[in-house]
DNA sequence: GTAATACCTAAACCTAACTTTAGGTCAAGC
DNA sequence: GCTTGACCTAAAGTTAGGTTTAGGTATTAC
């Protein structure tokens, strides 16, 4: 058992984010002795969900969702998998967008590459669209997708 | 050279949005007609450029910086090529923050489906953290860095 | 007994990135 | 001549995810 202050400091989040999290619903079952919170494993559990799904970028309100199913027990098993299984397909189109405008800046850090050497953009304008090195090419398509 | 309902139509942003970014100087030189914002080449590759910005988590004040760089001439190639760079640096980190999200997912959606297969989550926990699967066992490990 | 700490709440405030609203100009079509 | 549609501005409103403030309680330290 944790006070708030402990969790705090376990965490590296401030004590208003934790009582934001706790209003906001996230700890449905957290036990109180006269008014103060008494953080369980099954708080820093959570807390430990929390992180990874606001990582993964989940709304508040869809992780307070999940909370509340896994106080319910196991009729709700199927649910909290379809919910993990939706953020995963959410976070694998991301990084798969991600990769698309790493692209785009690797061509741009290259543009301004050749740009310095050159002086100016001219060399460069003339080369566009078609008559770039063929590593180059591919960067720019998924640039200008 | 279009109007701002084009554009609109073109990339599929509100025309609120567009002079949204009007405003907020992400178009230093754009051209007006008795008030009417007149989009050309130049403003039609800046708003490319924003998507991708954008995208790549970057703020529209830094944004602005960026477009004021391009207005200024080649003297600033250098602070451009050095802000692509570091938004190269920031994309790559999150991707890799993002895999492991993803092997926490992946982790998760393999405990649900064995609960829903056991029908309870007692087995699940007697074999944690350190009798798993050892192709599981790897997700687990990233999931709870 | 009083001062410092650690906890509590409700409510106001904050920021980014838009969106909505209210009111106005101007050209084209009927 | 008047209505419709496309443009304009300034300012207020919206949402998410917190943070700050103001005021209160309860325990420990001197």
């Amino acid at each position: 058992m944790y006070t708030i202050g402990q969790v705090s400091e376990m965490f590296g989040l401030p004590i208003s984010t934790l009582r934001y999290y706790d209003k906001e619903g996230l700890f449905p079952n957290i036990e109180r002795t006269s008014g103060i919170r008494k953080f369980s494993d099954v708080e820093i559990e959570a807390i430990r969900i929390i992180e990874c799904l606001k990582n993964s970028g989940m709304e508040i309100k869809d992780i307070k969702k999940f909370m509340q199913w896994c106080a319910e027990g196991s009729s709700t098993y199927l649910k909290r998998k379809e919910l993990f299984e939706k953020r995963q397909k959410a976070v694998e189109e991301e990084i798969t967008q991600m990769q698309k405008t790493l692209d785009m800046l690797r061509f741009k850090c290259w543009y301004y590459e050749q740009a310095i050497k050159d002086g100016n953009e001219d060399h460069l304008n003339e080369m566009l669209p078609n008559h770039l090195p063929s590593d180059i090419q591919k960067l720019y398509n998924h640039a200008h997708e």
